[in-house]
DNA sequence: ATATAACTTAGAGTATACGCTAACTCAAAC
DNA sequence: GTTTGAGTTAGCGTATACTCTAAGTTATAT
């Protein structure tokens, strides 16, 4: 039995909108439609909805994914075109994390950093370099608003 | 000596129209003017440009920003607002990344499948559960296209 | 002194990814 | 058989974040 589009955005969580939208776009010329023009998804369409998804979920744009279903829909002829995109991605997403542990490591920094100058109530009496994360946070105690 | 606004961009790799547009957005306030009107950048102005890029970069939206800009132009009044707004934003960036890992196992396993097929000549030869990464891949000799 | 490069503002234009409405059709329940 | 809920398309509207142009001013180098 397959599924209706209402169906398909309770299981995937995107709304119906966003379904027909991505089915506008290219994203799902897979799914097949029923002798009145609705469409019908089966689980395999759903995985491959889940694999827009991830790939969505990575930064990928919509005309690019386009790109990728189009050669899926070519078959075996563009599988390592295929291969070679997801391993493209796959290094695009390891560079993301890279970059966002960076990100995490300031917003550690800043934690300690602000932790520090709640503690002194001021953030004038706090000392530290953001460039230099494991340089440690110092209060100046002359500068304390609020003592301890 | 401050630095002008082509400075700032070269230095940030953020374009001089952007650098503007933060600034129109209200995130910026702290940049002075000289008595010509152009804006004159301090180093700890380009510190706290290096912040506003962090907290993009992290998925805050510019106008999320913009209220964090205000909270620390007021002072130490709002230090621990402050505080906090930086904790939610690392336990956000945690989550990211999770989910990114998440993203990047199906990459992985995407490599992995389609370089057997690839081997193989043929998808329908290879065997393998997205949602098990862990299962192995196998290739049916039978349906082989390509002969090892 | 003047060319040119860089700055200024206001505001229009672009790209992406939706979200929503209107007007209509269709399927299932009662 | 008719209501109700869900589906359909076309197309307009929105949000975000730029990106660029136009028209003018200012600073710097020759």
């Amino acid at each position: 039995m397959p599924y209706s589009i209402g169906q398909v955005a309770k299981k995937t969580g995107l709304s119906t909108y966003t379904l027909r939208y991505y089915d506008r776009k290219g994203l799902m010329p897979f799914v097949k439609r029923s002798p009145s023009g609705r469409r019908e998804f089966t689980d395999k369409n759903l995985d491959f909805i889940d694999l827009i998804t991830c790939l969505k979920g990575t930064g990928m744009q919509l005309s690019e994914i386009r790109k990728f279903v189009e050669l899926a829909m070519q078959g075996d002829a563009t599988l390592t075109t295929r291969l070679n995109i997801f391993k493209q991605q796959q290094e695009a997403v390891k560079a993301q994390i890279k970059q966002s542990q960076k990100f995490l490591d300031k917003l550690d920094y800043k934690v300690r950093f602000y932790t520090a100058a709640c503690e002194a109530g001021t953030e004038t009496a706090v000392s530290g370099n953001c460039d230099l994360p494991d340089q440690p946070i110092v209060i100046n105690e002359q500068l304390r608003v609020k003592r301890a």
